[in-house]
DNA sequence: CGTTGTATTGAATAGTTTCAAGGTGCGTGG
DNA sequence: CCACGCACCTTGAAACTATTCAATACAACG
């Protein structure tokens, strides 16, 4: 998305001959943390886990990339993470030779995926903040307040916010424990701040929820 | 220091036209938190303290900037972050036009900025597993073994390292109180893995200190 | 030599985790 | 079509870790 407002329309056939557009389902590992970082990916459909495993099983959520978001921009050797699809997901695959060479030629576009890592450090630090001085309920609200903004960016505003990761996977985003995630989002609900439905949640009373954040 | 390596010698020249270097003293802010982004800054003595503060008080302690390290580099209109120098400080200041300017005439230097910043938010993905998921404990021990391996790259190998922030800071780095960062510390030099002596500590036992960070 | 900012330590408290049990939803196979 | 298993979710009670509040110690500095 985002990307190509960057590339100039004649480029973005050339950019489109070194993709290979590539599904996954639920489940299925986009890559894995250590193995070679050989490709760049541009998610285009569905919701992707991106989690780095400690050695004694406790595991950090690092984020939910979107429809637009890139996987694999940092040029390291390794993969710092794995990415894994929640549901059917579908992505662009760029050999990163190929997307690295492409870019460098292209200034511009460069400058833009630059200024897209930059957004995504602050994003990184700002999580930190919520990680290292929040409580439970204000990590909990955050989540759902931002992963809400960012879905309705992409799919517009809608009724019910589907949630495809587990409680797990959302406590291991907030550095909270499952059950801890799951009361929260049940506090939330007797609250009649959000309602839990099958899947997802629903926003009743916004302001609320988004005052929890801001405090 | 690293940067200089991506341009030619003859570019130096011109870069270093564009510099104010600058001092600061202890406490002295280099730039605020929500002020314009006009500049980018080069460390090149002393300590930085980046910070972000909440709405009520509570303080996240991003990093700490060692000589060689850039602020600022991010493009975004407002500092999303306070930058303090803790003791003397001295940067090299480089109006953020001209900066710009500079690196995205010359693809190599843009490149390897580029590079850097994904270092950075490896660094910054890094941190989050500490905030969610270690002990106070697994916390200070993993701040002062990567501090001092910092510290060590570029002063080389000394018995005592200094801390020029306060227990607070190192706190609010860590997510934890000043008093746990306080009785942390107590508890390595108690347990005869590090010394505490004034304005630094003294490592004695690295292996069991890593031991600390790894499990 | 008192003042100020920083650091240490103790005791009580609060919030999150751990452990455990039970519930719900969904797909599969009888 | 229903029963079963499985994965996920919810909830409760006990245990634990870090925080809060408070007192004291220490160091730097005018």
């Amino acid at each position: 998305m985002s990307l190509c407002a960057a590339v100039k329309k004649d480029e973005i056939k050339n950019l489109e001959t070194l993709a290979w557009p590539t599904c996954f389902t639920q489940g299925q590992a986009i890559y894995m943390q250590g193995g070679p970082n050989r490709c760049v990916y541009n998610v285009t459909a569905g919701v992707v886990r991106l989690d780095s495993q400690l050695s004694d099983g406790r595991r950090q959520v690092v984020g939910f990339a979107l429809p637009g978001d890139f996987l694999g921009i940092s040029m390291t050797e390794k993969n710092a993470f794995s990415a894994t699809a929640l549901g059917d997901v579908m992505v662009c695959r760029f050999p990163r030779e190929a997307f690295s060479n492409f870019i460098h030629e292209r200034p511009a576009l460069l400058r833009r995926i630059y200024e897209m890592t930059g957004q995504e450090l602050n994003l990184a630090q700002e999580q930190m903040t919520v990680l290292g001085r929040r409580t439970a309920e204000e990590r909990v609200a955050y989540f759902l307040v931002t992963f809400r903004k960012r879905w309705e960016a992409i799919n517009g505003p809608a009724l019910t916010l589907p949630l495809p990761m587990t409680r797990q996977d959302i406590g291991d985003y907030l550095g909270l424990t499952l059950e801890t995630a799951s009361r929260q989002i049940s506090k939330l609900a007797r609250d009649k701040i959000i309602r839990v439905v099958s899947g997802g949640i629903q926003v009743i009373n916004e302001n609320r929820l988004v005052s929890l954040t801001e405090q």
